[in-house]
DNA sequence: AATAGAAGTTAGGCGTATATAACTTTTCAT
DNA sequence: ATGAAAAGTTATATACGCCTAACTTCTATT
C-alpha cells in the first residue's frame, strides 16, 4: 500500500518556470488591456508568436487559462491565483535587490525574474516578514555596496 | 559560397544551470575524494551515469574540466573559479534562508540550489555586504516567522 | 592470469521549449 | 464590401538534458 513510484500524479501540480512566466505575463496584460493577446504575450516574453500557441494549449489543458483558437486569453481563477503568487514574489524580490541592496533596477528585475520560481510559500512568507523588519530598522539602511 | 551563419561563438560564455551544477558537484567531490568519478557525480546530482558522460564532454570542450574517457575528472583553473563562485553563492543564500529567515535547512538548501544560478556578481557582492550588516544588528535578529 | 562485478560509454529515445515558414482567420481602412 | 495587413495557427525542426539498455573498459579477488 505504500505509494512508492505510483506515477507522479501528485497533487503537487508542478508548473515549469516557463509556464509560470506565461501566467505572470498574461496577468500583467489583463491588467493593462483587460485581455491578453497571443502577440503581446510573445512580445513580453521575447519569444515568437508560433511558440505561444502550444503553451497556451498546455495551460488551457491544466485549466489555468481560458483559451479558444483565435480568441483572447484570460486567466481562470486558479491561473490567476498562481499568477498573483509569482507576481508577488517578483515584486518583493525586486524590491529587496533594488531598494535594499541598491542593485540597479534592470539587474534587480532580471534577478527577481529568475528567482521568483524558486521560492516556496514558507520561504516567501518569512522573506516578507523579514523585509518589514528591515524597513523599520534605520541601522539596516545600508550604504550601496561597491561592485 | 553562401555565407553560412558563422557559429555563434558565444562571447558571453554562458553556462546552463545544469552545467554549473556539474562544476559545483565536481568541486565538492574533489574536496572529499581529490578526484571526481562519473558515478559519484551522477549520485550527487541524482541523475543516471549515462547522462554524465555527455555533460563532461561539453565541459571538457569548454575547457572547464579535465576529462579523458575512463579517467578521473578534475576541474581546470577556469572551471574551479566558476565552481567556487557558485558554491559561494550557494553558501550565502542558504545561510540567509536558514539562519536569518529561519527556513528549515532542507528547504533553505533546495532554494539556494536553484537561486545560486540567477545571481550575478554585482548582486552577490551587495548581498554579502548586506548579510554582514544584518549580523551586527541585534534589532534584525528577527523571530522565526510563522508558516 | 582469469574473471565477475563495478564503472564508464554509446546509441537511441523522450519531453520541453523554442524557432521558422507556410498557411488560415480576423480586423480595419477605404 | 473587400482586400491587404495583422494576428493566430500548424507543421517541422532544433537544442537541451535527461533516461534506458546494451556494450566496453577497468579493477580487485582469487
Amino acid at each position: 500500500m505504500d505509494k512508492k513510484k505510483v506515477k507522479k500524479k501528485n497533487k503537487k501540480n508542478l508548473l515549469s518556470e516557463s509556464l509560470e512566466d506565461y501566467l505572470e505575463t498574461i496577468l500583467a496584460l489583463q491588467r493593462t488591456n483587460t485581455v491578453a493577446r497571443s502577440k503581446d504575450i510573445a512580445e513580453k516574453l521575447d519569444i515568437k508568436r508560433g511558440s505561444v500557441t502550444g503553451m497556451l494549449k498546455k495551460l488551457a489543458k491544466s485549466e489555468l487559462v481560458n483559451y479558444e483558437p483565435y480568441g483572447y486569453v484570460t486567466l481562470t481563477p486558479e491561473g490567476r491565483k498562481i499568477a498573483r503568487q509569482i507576481e508577488l514574489r517578483h515584486i518583493f524580490l525586486k524590491d529587496f535587490f533594488h531598494r535594499i541592496l541598491k542593485v540597479d533596477e534592470k539587474t534587480a528585475d532580471r534577478t527577481a525574474c529568475r528567482m521568483e520560481h524558486a521560492m516556496n510559500n514558507q520561504t516567501f512568507t518569512k522573506f516578507k516578514t523579514f523585509l518589514k523588519k528591515i524597513d523599520t530598522c534605520s541601522y539596516c539602511d545600508i550604504e550601496p555596496a561597491e561592485d
